[in-house]
DNA sequence: CTGTTCTCCTGTAAGC
DNA sequence: TGCTTACAGGAGAACA
């Protein structure tokens, strides 16, 4: 699932590899890929002779900005792109196809059909919802630890789904968010509001360091498929809980824990990240 | 406004 | 062996 980290590899490598190409035509497969108000004809023609400038991220967000357009594109679970030469064939769950004028295709697929696509006037990507309500990018320079732990003082849901909201941070996914309260040493049921200046400080650092060396790693590929760009990461090997049930934790040597946390798969330590029982939340 | 649940999708794995 | 069910989860919609 692409994370930020994942977000920002298939960033750099879909730069370098078109930057400056022409799109010549556009084929869209399935169209529900496609949202806002350039849909179907209406978002082929527009994007038909645009060149792309540049691609730039916001949060899980791929920004790929034209002359007179900017694509906004989310792989939400499993959206990728490919760059290929226009006569190879279609793989299974290639949803958008834009044909470039030097004869290679950049390619969409999603198993899932869960990524979107939306195009906007150049960089103008501020007037969607999405995009709007952003926290933060999670660099040290941008994502301060006042407003941080303000923001968390006023939340009273538990402290996982809260960062998964892209509001107090943007960047953080699933891998990623039990990762960095793991490495805080706080458990993912706590609720927002209940932890204290210290803990919030020492979260605040972990989101950092987190997605800062998975960046550094180029993300995490739990599966590859040759070919797809961001499938190339290493971070998979310094995940400490993530995927990681039933092995003993690298602190105290007890067994990680999987349980569910707001509909989402959660690894933890029950030793390392403690909820005392003032703080258990009720049954949902 | 806040917090929770549902929905979108399909491949894979587990269960009977 | 073959069919059914659970699970994977990002974000937006719907709802309390």
């Amino acid at each position: 699932m692409p994370e930020l980290p994942e977000v920002e590899t298939v960033r750099k490598g879909l730069e370098n590899l078109v930057e400056k190409a022409v799109i010549q035509e556009v084929e869209i497969f399935w169209e529900r890929i496609i949202t806002g108000s350039r849909v179907g004809e209406s978002f082929k023609k527009a994007l038909v002779g645009e060149q792309l400038q540049q691609i730039r991220r916001r949060g899980k967000f791929l920004l790929l900005d034209f002359d007179r357009y900017t694509l906004i594109s989310h792989l939400r679970m499993e959206g990728k792109y490919e760059v290929v030469p226009t006569d190879e064939p279609l793989k299974l769950h290639t949803h958008v196809v834009f044909h470039l004028k030097d004869g290679r295709d950049i390619r969409y697929l999603d198993v899932r059909k869960f990524g979107r696509m939306e195009l906007v006037l150049l960089g103008q990507e501020e007037t969607v919802a999405g995009i709007q309500r952003l926290g933060p990018e999670p660099f040290a320079d941008v994502f301060l630890l006042e407003p941080f732990q303000a923001k968390l003082s006023r939340i009273k849901k538990a402290v996982k789904p809260a960062l998964l909201d892209q509001n107090l941070v943007t960047g953080l996914g699933n891998i990623y968010v039990d990762e960095a309260l793991f490495q805080a040493g706080i458990h993912p049921l706590r609720p927002g509001n209940s932890l204290t200046f210290n803990e919030a400080a020492v979260l605040h650092q972990s989101i950092i360091e987190v997605l800062g060396k998975a960046i550094q790693a180029g993300g995490t590929t739990i599966r590859t498929y040759l070919n797809a760009l961001g499938e190339s990461g290493n971070f998979q090997q310094d995940l400490k809980v993530y995927g990681q049930t039933g092995e003993p934790c690298i602190r105290c040597g007890n067994p990680i824990q999987k349980t569910k946390v707001a509909q989402r798969g959660t690894h933890f330590c029950a030793h390392c990240q403690k909820l005392t029982e003032e703080n258990v939340l009720p049954v949902m």
